[in-house]
DNA sequence: AGCTCATTCAACCGATCGGTTGACCACGCG
DNA sequence: CGCGTGGTCAACCGATCGGTTGAATGAGCT
């Protein structure tokens, strides 16, 4: 009964729970120190001046992000890595990188016209509406 | 020049904010509407049900981040996407992603080192097993 | 069988979060 | 001048969070 299907959330869901995850201090060290191979709960607790419950509840929040599986050894429960998450964040983190950063470059062209000219029929970039995620 | 100075976090202090900020779906939606243009708070505020105030309280939690950026209007308060902020999550992301998966082929050859010993006739089948969860 | 180590479950606690409502301030305009 | 508009501040509320302690489960070792 401790393993549910786990029914993957949609992904907008999904990196609510990946940034939730990450937001966390501890949570992010936990997740550079399992770049340098997999380790067990108590071997990640050692550090940390909290107990290894609380860690324990960490690993569970990275392992429902999807961050983070783990495997049985004996009684010990390996934590592994998952790269294929990051992608998900680099993809949205990009696309509004890019857009953001085209607009910035379209408005400075925009502010040279306007400098170059004088007063040109544009307000301004007024924008308002439009733009939809998903 | 409303408030005090605003020390800037340090940078692991701020990506907690950066990803708390973006944990949120409605801050995620209003991160992405930004990217096509700057807008103000009703403006912001109009397709969600909750209250103009909730709207402003998470605009302040993005401003907090770094994420956007304010200008007076007169009454007005447009807020503008600050996109350099992205780049400090990229960089983090980027850093463990690619070890994670620079391990991740480590442990391949590793595996398939092992496996080669055992089983020496076949001349590696060369079936890189991908990760499936992308 | 016991014992011990590794991990999780369960209940609880204070702090923070996302939301509300109501009052308040800062403009610009008639 | 008064008034409406755009936005924020303040207090409150229920839910969740990160942490604790204490007890339970699971799997090896004599």
């Amino acid at each position: 009964m401790t393993s549910a299907p786990q029914p993957v959330p949609e992904p907008d869901q999904r990196l609510s729970l990946v940034f939730s995850a990450l937001a966390d201090p501890t949570r992010r060290d936990i997740v550079a120190r399992l770049t340098a191979g997999d380790a067990t709960v108590n071997e990640l607790a050692e550090p940390y001046d909290v107990s290894v419950q609380a860690v324990s509840k960490h690993i569970r929040v990275l392992e429902d992000a999807g961050l983070v599986s783990r495997t049985r050894d004996a009684q010990r429960r390996p934590c592994h890595l998952e790269a294929g998450v990051f992608d998900l964040m680099t993809k949205w983190i990009e696309r509004y990188r890019r857009a953001a950063e085209d607009r910035y470059r379209r408005l400075d062209a925009v502010l040279e016209q306007m400098d170059a000219q004088d007063a040109p029929p544009v307000p301004t970039p007024r924008t308002t509406k439009e733009a939809d995620a998903s």
